[in-house]
DNA sequence: CTTTCTGCAAATCTTTTGCAGCTCT
DNA sequence: AGAGCTGCAAAAGATTTGCAGAAAG
């Protein structure tokens, strides 16, 4: 049976917290204020216990390292700032895609990413003239 | 100015024939046909440089590693088998998907992926009854 | 002939594993 | 008290970089 421990706790919290999907290393950081002589063994160790418990899940975006977030109860998105690379949840979607793929091909999930500037990036950029 | 060597034609007439995304260890393995005493670090190397030539993109698929394909006239998205792992061009789009992001948010681009079972697999499985 | 590219291997970076001691139940 | 969990560091896998020689221009 899965014990329930300090770092454990912290990491799986901090996950929880986060509403966005954390790497490998944010979540070392972020536990480390809980616990601060955590490992990042540690970190990867409970990821992969989490992870199989069902309870956070493994979010991949391209250009970029595995990141980790809560196991959500519906479906949902991400959206990548070119900006500064963070990553936020998108509560929308576009329904039903299985029309895209071509005959023969059965469709049962989808996976979407979102690319583009964030409000921050958004004002930042505007104050070089970027902005239209 | 970049130089046209039996190693880095090989790499991208081999990308550009695929069809498909390519790992790098496919490429090595892909590109020995051509030459065969080529090495990984050049496989990497000349991936690097045909990126950044825009010849090829990257192609980043959940629990997979980093695929490569070569640069295509127009934009399309990637079906993953659950069944057998290979991956498929999808030469269909949702459209316009700015309005899935929150208000503030500017969306440039986006990247879909569809996963499911290929006409091969569905095949396979109609065998065992698990077609429904 | 000069410069860039190549292949090999060490270096980096990321993730996993081994071991001894501590903590949870 | 017993077993799992933790931290440290080496191991393992993937990608990058250095160096001397070869090929391209």
């Amino acid at each position: 049976m899965e014990r329930s421990t300090r770092q454990r706790t912290a990491i799986r919290n901090l996950i929880e917290q986060a509403g966005r999907p954390l790497s490998p290393p944010e979540i070392l950081e972020g536990a480390r204020d809980a616990v601060p002589g955590i490992g990042l063994a540690t970190v990867y160790r409970n990821i992969k216990s989490l992870l199989e418990a069902g309870l956070i899940q493994a979010v991949t975006l391209p250009g970029d390292g595995v990141r980790y977030e809560a196991t959500t109860h519906h479906h949902h998105h991400h959206f990548q700032c070119l900006g500064c690379q963070r990553v936020f949840d998108v509560h929308a979607c576009p329904g039903d895609l299985g029309r895209l793929a071509p005959p023969g091909f059965e469709v049962q999930g989808h996976e979407l990413t979102l690319y583009g500037q964030c409000p921050d990036c958004r004002a930042a950029a505007q104050g070089r003239g970027a902005a239209g």
